[in-house]
DNA sequence: AATAAATTTGTAATGAATACAATATTATAA
DNA sequence: TTATAATATTGTATTCATTACAAATTTATT
């Protein structure tokens, strides 16, 4: 049982169960911006009962609750990651990984009248590790 | 038949047909960032035998000729634009317009290693118009 | 223990996007 | 022009991520 995840629950106030403990794990140790249905194949191993409707359930919960935040950076499934300090995305055209990217530094050029609650800087391009490799 | 919209093809070498035309046309003079969907029902009208797989396919044509541009910051649906000067996307939480908004001007803190093809960014908050009204 | 509340689960439904084959249109050759 | 090939559109079927919903299970409260 993870101590960490168990913790962002009760800050969280949001009440653990196996599901929700097992979610916030994964995504406190995986990094890798993971769509539902990759958090449902690596938990149903450990939790062979585990339904997908769960894992949605959770993420709309943990959503809500500001633990986590959903990346729309691409247009197949929707992605999520534990909210942490502010950063950017890098996605790449080649491994299609998404890469944790500090966030650029911007004066935000909006018109009057416009307030803005979130903003998103969406990168996409060739990483390091496919840029050494040839394309094949 | 709009003279704009085909010369818009014809500049990106591609073969202009009445749908593809219209398409153009659309978006040309409708700057609302429109799903398929909305197009297809836009369309409808003036080409009663339109299908929804044709606006899919001229969408991915002109993408891939470098007419128009998805954007992703609907998770519901893929949005599309023609390509214009560089700018940014504002999403209103209250009323889901996609409004254009001037590029920040931002110096991007990226790691040793990455190329960037693309850069997006994507602001969610509240429109002026949706600023005066009382939030229902 | 009994009851109520919260959570999980399985199944069915939704709906955007794609696959694919048939039809229609346009271009090229004869 | 007519025949033939290439291109484009259309309709239908399919896929698949996500949601809806009700039954079953687990946890909390009396
Ligand atoms: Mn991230
Ligand atoms: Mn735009
Ligand atoms: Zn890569
Ligand atoms: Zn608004």
């Amino acid at each position: 049982m993870d101590k960490t995840a168990l913790q962002i629950l009760e800050q969280h106030s949001i009440r653990p169960s196996v599901q929700r403990i097992e979610v916030v794990s994964y995504l406190y140790h995986n990094r890798i911006h993971p769509t539902a249905d990759e958090i449902f194949n690596a938990l149903n191993g450990t939790i062979p009962t585990l339904s997908k409707t769960t894992i949605y359930n959770i993420l709309k919960l943990l959503e809500d609750g500001g633990v986590v935040k959903h990346i729309n950076i691409d247009e197949k499934n929707v992605r999520y990651e534990l909210i942490i300090g502010e950063h950017a995305h890098f996605r790449c055209d080649n491994c299609s990984r998404i890469f944790d990217i500090p966030a650029p530094t911007s004066k935000h050029n909006l018109p009057e009248g416009f307030t803005i609650r979130e903003s998103d800087t969406y990168y996409q391009g060739i990483c390091p590790e496919c840029s050494k490799k040839p394309i094949v």
